[in-house]
DNA sequence: GTTAATGCAAATGTTTTGCAGTATA
DNA sequence: TATACTGCAAAACATTTGCATTAAC
């Protein structure tokens, strides 16, 4: 029980309200969450949780993960890489764009998504809950770094 | 080496041309995949393909896409599930839709991602080599039986 | 005949689960 | 005090790798 009065309030408010019990790793959590505006894998989470209260376990940490997937408080991203990504979900939608050469991930909003959401479903007959944009390239760095290496 | 010679045929264009040996297995995986039109895992692809060469392992599975994913045959995806997803690369660029009743994929096509890419290109500095676009929903059959179930 | 590709088994990395102990409500 | 949550260890799962054998060139 480490972290500040405001982030327990806050984690209280969501957690409290679904019936979930407030503990000091998922106010731990959640706090990490909110501080980094960073996508982050269950694995690195661990690894800053751990800073702050060294005997939490890994287990609890996918636990609480997926209690806030579904709590609708984070969500859940599939990049390049083999494991998830997980980022607190924030009122504006956005979408991202991944550089291959050095992993930077930028978001950006996609206010089109919207109305082709619309188009595409009634296209199809769905009901369309989430749209995800997902683009990959090279960043500016990478490009002169490419550049430079050729020469 | 049990299947037609169409199928042996097409893949020698495309393993041949980059140095690569056809070998009996890679002819198998490839007509699988043209075969059906679905998006396949792993796990599956290697089920099917054993039905026909009952010796194949697993790992020349995983080899062997990993190879076309290189070579720009196959494309690669992560869907909502754990595990990836493989199909071939068409000429036709599309997207998918996904029915989170029932797991079906639905591919559409999506102009409006190529100047859209060049856009976010511009804003961000970046070199867009590729878009993906990603829905999920409730199809109309999975809408009518939760409708039913309500009842 | 050379060498790349395969099959098998073992290793890896991520995520999940069972269970006894602990802390929240 | 009741029980949901945690920590730990073991299991599960997808994927990769090492190496001796086999097959494509």
């Amino acid at each position: 029980m480490v972290e500040g009065i405001e982030t327990k309030k806050a984690s209280r408010e969501v957690l409290g309200n679904s019936g979930q019990r407030v503990t000091g790793q998922r106010a731990l959590l959640l706090d990490i969450l909110h501080r980094s505006g960073e996508h982050l894998d269950a694995d690195e989470l661990y690894r800053r949780a751990r800073r702050r209260q060294p005997r939490l376990s890994l287990s609890t940490v996918y636990r609480n993960l997926q209690l806030f997937k579904k709590l609708g408080l984070v969500s859940e991203h599939h990049f390049a890489e083999e494991h998830h990504h997980y980022e607190l979900k924030s009122a504006i939608e956005h979408q991202h764009l991944l550089c291959l050469g050095c992993g930077k991930i930028v978001e950006f909003d996609c206010p089109m998504s919207l109305q082709f959401k619309e188009k595409i479903g009634r296209e199809h007959g769905f009901e369309i809950t989430g749209v995800e944009v997902r683009m990959v390239g090279l960043c500016s760095s990478c490009r002169s770094q490419k550049a430079a290496k050729q020469e």
